[in-house]
Parts: structure tokens; C-alpha cells; sequence
DNA sequence: ACTCATAACTGAGTGCAGTCATGATTTGTT
DNA sequence: AACAAATCATGACTGCACTCAGTTATGAGT
């Protein structure tokens, strides 16, 4: 078996070294000064390629975002949804999976809340929004799954009270009447509401 | 008693004056040809104003769009509300407040879903998304009074869950994903949801 | 009637996301 | 090696929301 010598071109090989550049240079600028403060000139500067080209990996700012955001929130979800295996209650096993993703979300919260915002009304035709989109439905069957314990909960009823609950995360870490909440009391609005719908 | 002379200036009638010809202006165009199709100088001109005049009137775009619509929605909750007190099935009442605020969300798909991304993401110190919280509110309060005619809700999970069904109104009528449903499509998506947290 | 202070209006100007005609690179073909 | 076709990169350019320095209208005070 002889050693794989990258099947790719040259072609390929420099287009991945944009997307790399382009993707660093938007995540530190991003960290450091939120995704308002941040023009994609800079970020395309930064990334030492043509403002033109920044559009050719990320259709618009907002798709940038996203590109930039997902693995964060995947992994997010990862830790949520191991944690959630050892808690028994329901409620505070879905609480496991929520509170780790509203950490990730709160890292930086204009960030947090573009990503939202780009997620519900973005186009989500996107690869990377598609890939946020995926993200929500694992979260959805994560929170399904731990649902599903509850003899009182039915098969159906698990999928769809999974997608309120999504939608009640979203509310809460979207909409900017709480933008100056701490990640704990965003956990506590969500967890009041939660274990409202809880039978 | 002497009839009361219009105690306002001249001053005063001329931003009134200027005001309704804004709100006509905006009203009419967005209704012709939806918000992302319109610029402000369009509405500008078309009410015989400077440019920067529309925006001592309303911060932003999208607070001009709160302007112009907030009455309609306000009309749908009061129309929803009197209905409700029709039905006595706990269900069918919650979506008898609910269906007219859809069909009036979606008279105009973009300027509905602006609306919403508006009164999520804008500024609520601004009048006018002051104003589509107060509906809000007043539409939670309204699904928490039918909510309470059950006896199996207490008092205070009636606000939560009516909180619960507001996040599932947004996301149902927000999200891309659902763009091109229809009014019953929405509804019936909404009330499954519904459903499932009623005990 | 005249002056002054204040509130309201204005449109040229600014900054930025996103486009597109042109040019440069790479790959496939002979 | 030479050419053609396809893909990719670029930055000057466009369109639009929003601003602000300068102007005008109003009302209060004398």
C-alpha cells in the first residue's frame, strides 16, 4: 500500500489554504471585536486575499459567522449530551444538554445573537447554514432522546416538545431585551419554562 | 366647557402633518412591493420630505416597518381575542388568538418575517418596537387567560406556557425553513406544538 | 416689530456589504 | 510544448441605510 499523495491538485491545495487563512483571520477578528466591529475588508485583508474572494467562501458576513461558529456549538452540544447521560432527572438532564450551548452561545453576545439571527432568517440553501441547521437537529434529538425517558412522555411527543424547547432556547438567547442576562439567568428563564411543559 | 381649540402650534400640526404623509408613503410602498424592495429615499420622496427627515421619525428601516404594521397586528390580536371567548375547547380558543395574527403575519411574507426579526433583534427603546412588545404582551396575557380555564394549569405555569407558545408563533412564522408555507400550514405546524404541552 | 434660542429639516456625504468584468492559474488535450 | 477550456481571484464599483453640518422655521421674550 503505498503512502496517499493527496489526491488534490494544486488547485485544491490553494483554495484550502484560502478557506484556512480566511477562516483564522475571521475567527480572531471576530473574538476580539465582535462580528459589528469587524468589516469584511479587514477580515480579507487580514486573510491576505482580494475583499472578492472572502464572498467566494462565505456568501455573505453572516455565512462567515456561521462557517466560523459551528464547530464551537457542536462541540457544545457534545459536552451537553455525554453530561446528560449521567442525571437521571429529566428535567436537569435536558438542562445538561441546554446549558453548555447557551455558554458556547454567550461567549460573546453580539456574536452569539448574529448567529441566531442568521440562523432562523439566513438562507439556509448555505453549506454552512445547512451545517447550523444540523446542529439544532441533533440538539433537537438529544433533547428527544432524554425526553423519551419519561414513560409519561410518547414517542411523538418527545420529537415535537423537543422542538418547542428549542424554540425557547432561542427566544431566550436571542431577542434583546435580555442582552445584558448572564449565562446563568438565561439557564434559569429557559429551565422555568421548560419544566413548565413538562407533563 | 368651551370647545377646545387644538392646543398645539403650528409647529406641532407640521410634524403631525409630516408624519401621517411618511406613514402613507411607507404603508403603501411596503405594501406594493415589500420592505427589501423599497429604499428609504423612495419613501422619502414619495412624502415629499428630505432623506433624513424620515429617520427623525423612525430610527431605523425596519422601526419604519414597526410603525406601519403595529396597528395591523394590534387589530388581529383584538379580532383573535373576541373569538376565543366563543370556544370553549382550551386548544381550539389558544389558536383562535393565534390564527388571525398568522394570516396577518403573512399577508406579506418578507415584511412579516422583517417584523418579527425586527421585534427580536431591533431596539426596544425605540417607540414603535416599544409598542409591538406592549401587543405581545398583550397577546400572552390574552393565551394565559384562556390557559387558566383549564383547572389542570396553575396560575402561574398560564403565563409560562403562554410565554412557551409565543417562542413557537416566532420561530414558526420566522424561520426561512417555512418561508413558503402557507397561513393553514403554519397553524396546523403551531398547534401540534401547542397541543403537546397542554396536560 | 425685532431679536434670540431652540427645535425641525435637509441632502450631500460616509461607510460598508456585496457584485462583476477582467485577468490570472491550473488542468486537460493534441 | 502549445493551446484551449475551465476555474478561481481580484479590486474598482454600486447601491443603500444612515449621519451630520449647515439651514430654516417657530415661538418666546421684550
Amino acid at each position: 500500500m503505498s503512502f496517499v499523495p493527496e489526491p488534490v491538485g494544486r488547485r485544491e491545495r490553494n483554495k484550502q489554504q484560502k478557506l484556512d487563512r480566511i477562516t483564522a483571520a475571521a475567527t480572531e477578528l471576530f473574538a476580539e471585536r465582535g462580528v459589528d466591529e469587524v468589516t469584511t475588508q479587514q477580515i480579507a485583508e487580514k486573510a491576505d486575499v482580494g475583499t472578492g474572494t472572502v464572498f467566494l467562501y462565505a456568501k455573505t458576513k453572516g455565512e462567515l459567522l456561521l462557517l466560523v461558529q459551528n464547530a464551537n456549538y457542536s462541540d457544545a452540544l457534545e459536552r451537553g449530551r455525554s453530561d446528560a447521560e449521567t442525571v437521571s432527572d429529566v428535567l436537569d438532564a435536558v438542562m445538561a444538554i441546554i446549558e453548555p450551548i447557551v455558554r458556547c452561545n454567550r461567549t460573546q453576545v453580539d456574536n452569539g445573537r448574529t448567529y441566531l439571527r442568521e440562523m432562523v432568517f439566513g438562507n439556509p440553501e448555505e453549506p454552512h447554514h445547512a451545517e447550523a441547521l444540523a446542529i439544532v437537529v441533533r440538539t433537537e434529538e438529544a433533547v428527544a432522546a432524554v425526553l423519551r425517558r419519561s414513560e409519561r412522555v410518547g414517542e411523538a411527543a418527545a420529537a415535537t416538545l423537543a422542538h418547542v424547547v428549542s424554540a425557547i432556547m432561542f427566544l431566550a438567547m436571542a431577542a434583546t431585551v435580555d442582552k445584558d442576562r448572564s449565562v446563568d439567568e438565561i439557564v434559569k428563564n429557559i429551565r422555568a419554562q421548560v419544566s413548565a411543559l413538562l407533563p
